[in-house]
DNA sequence: AACGATATCGATAATTTTTATCATTAACTC
DNA sequence: GAGTTAATGATAAAAATTATCGATATCGTT
């Protein structure tokens, strides 16, 4: 998996003409080690506990490469902080979020991606993208 | 209604100790006044081309109370502006964007609603707000 | 392997949006 | 009307992201 993404972010670099630095090396190394949902800053500061030299303007650029070559998505909650998880190819989902203590459950609902398309299909609209996301109160965070 | 929303946010002042002044008054009469999904920075412009004095520290602090009373929405859609939008008592809606012209539609469906009380009771959540927003190109725009 | 062109880097300034601070002003109570 | 204090407006500060730019590293070509 992790093997696969780093081919894949190398042949976009080709296709680009980007060229392979150490720093977008290490940057992809330490964001395909961490789970879902890291912030910019967090991010950077992985990143800089393995290569204290790097800038965080390094680290904002290559995350929206990695966005461009599709290994990546960038999700804004409702904290207006920007976060990137890992993109699975093929796959989408949505996010159920606890108000209480921030966390995400991920979920995918077929039925209401179609019903998506029909409401867009209605005003012409052929959809791009989309965004849905459930707040509320985990079980644990409603005593 | 105009006047049920002055009635309302009268009701709410009163209820939370807040004082009566011209500049809540005129704040509200200028957002009332506008349509649709509007930004602090445009709401402000227009409250400050009727009473110049107007600081916008105000407007931002104004809108928040207007949340608050349950007269307005804030939505931060995909280019990251905060907007502001009037709330009809007892609905919901959600929206459809085009990226091409950022003209809005709105829309409200039933069986999405069900369909995310679902996912969120399977995981013993329960739902206090949500966000769907659904992005593409419109008639025009996709010529 | 050295060269040359230039993409990329890191530091930092600049922007953008929103919030905090605080002296002054204006509402409300009596 | 006087006193109390919430609210205002100007401005500083914070927070997040982007732009600038000289120095450096990459890479195709020698
Ligand atoms: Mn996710
Ligand atoms: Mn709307
Ligand atoms: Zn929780
Ligand atoms: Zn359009």
């Amino acid at each position: 998996m992790i093997r696969e993404k780093k081919r894949i972010f190398s042949a976009f670099a080709d296709m680009k003409g980007l060229r392979a630095t150490r720093q977008r090396d290490l940057i992809l190394d330490v964001f395909l080690s961490t789970h879902q949902h890291i912030s910019v800053e967090e991010l950077y500061l992985k990143v800089k506990a393995a290569n204290r030299g790097i800038g965080q303007a390094t680290v904002y650029r290559t995350l929206k490469l990695f966005v461009e070559a599709g290994l990546a998505r960038e999700i804004v909650l409702h904290d207006g902080q920007t976060r990137y998880e890992h993109l699975v190819a093929g796959e989408h989902h949505d996010h159920l979020i606890c108000t209480g203590c921030n966390s995400i459950i991920e979920f995918e609902n077929e039925a209401i991606e179609e019903l998506q398309r029909e409401i867009a299909a209605r005003h012409g609209f052929v959809i791009k993208s989309h965004k849905l996301e459930l707040y509320g109160l985990c079980p644990s965070c409603r005593n």
